[in-house]
DNA sequence: CAAGTTTTGGATCGATCGCTTCAGAACTCG
DNA sequence: CGAGTTCTGAAGCGATCGATCCAAAACTTG
């Protein structure tokens, strides 16, 4: 069960966990959830099925584990936006950072979170839960750091720091859709400057 | 080969194409190209495998018309937004025709257009290269149709027709992630009353 | 009714799905 | 070196994948 700890004891692995993992995020990444096969994964990590689910559990699991490493990785922007001082700051950030995020070059177009599992059949209705609480926790983070933008006068009183983070959250999904489809990153920049070109200010 | 014309012999069919076409509409909706089977579909349909290739020829070919009747019906509303006689009528039809779309009680949450194969394997290659042609091609419909509204004045003479379809376009498809996520209707219609509160006019 | 045509249910195709088993290899420790 | 533990390659599990085949059924036409 264990993947981090090295046991003293026993035949040594003979792969990276980590460097597997991250194989197996891109696979994800590209193919999603369920068109992601266990001979695609392994391919990938270099690994045998045997290898995979001694060390990782099922299939499920891999899923869950890579998406921890893509918060980590890829889209650990979020933090780092939501830690700008201004509402507006953080929004342009998160809306950049999505862009930059979902076109980076040598990594998949799009976002694991939205394209991992948006709709699926039978097999994926866990992992499409699992994405659809972590998209609900990602824009649950930004409301709250809104609130907080009101309460400190960083924001109109009257705003609705739902709301926005709705309005930003909603742009970051659809900036992910179309990188999948291969819309370009300097477009979607354009774009990202011009969602938060009308941002609400508070009176002077 | 033929689905819509009656052949004058032979043994008739013992289903209705058209209500077949719309459940497994549905199926596809749901489960995206490549989460439905088979089973599922020829379940929902109420006819064999065999009729079901007999009438649409295969999978892919049966997720085309499925496509070509979404258009017809649920996303309908893009032509008649399309109609609207401001940039403004039709950037806020785009996006409440998005929400309703998406939103409807009795019909899968999300668009087919997104959801229907934004990530694949291999098999659903094809179908996903599909979906982002036709993205592609909403999106230039919105900027022909802003390009038209810069020269009829109706948008100053500064706008980017295209990054403004890009924007209403972005917030379609963020909205329909949204949908699928399961985000109530009328949060979302707050949204597009929002999304263009701000819309550029020209100058009077 | 007989001939010709098309659809239908059921069985089944090879391939692939996620997953398991197991013997042998590779290590640590006494 | 022997005992104990863990990992790995290969083979294979039952189930399901999309797709096909075929004989019986159901119709039109002559």
């Amino acid at each position: 069960m264990e993947t981090t700890r090295g046991r003293a004891t026993g035949r040594p692995r003979g792969f990276d966990a980590d460097e597997a993992l991250d194989r197996a995020l891109l696979v994800f990444w590209e193919q999603g959830y369920e068109g992601a096969s266990l001979a695609n994964l392994t391919d990938a990590m270099g690994i045998s099925t045997a290898s995979m689910y001694a060390t990782f559990g099922n299939k499920e699991q891999l899923f869950r584990r890579a998406l921890r490493r893509y918060e980590e990785g890829p889209s650990a922007y979020v933090v780092a936006a939501l830690a700008e001082p201004t509402a507006l700051g953080v929004a342009t950030a998160l809306l950049t950072g999505a862009v930059e995020t979902t076109t980076c070059p040598d990594r998949p177009r799009g976002c694991l979170g939205v394209q991992g599992a948006l709709a699926t059949g039978e097999a994926g209705r866990e992992i499409r839960a699992l994405l659809v609480g972590w998209r609900d926790d990602g824009h649950a983070k930004i409301r709250e750091r809104f609130e907080r933008a009101v309460a400190e006068g960083d924001l109109p009183p009257d705003a609705d720091p739902g709301l926005l983070a709705r309005y930003v959250h909603t742009l970051q999904a659809g900036i992910a859709v179309q990188a999948a489809g291969g819309v370009g990153r300097e477009e979607l920049r354009e774009l990202a400057a011009l969602a938060v070109r009308n941002w609400p200010v508070p009176a002077a």
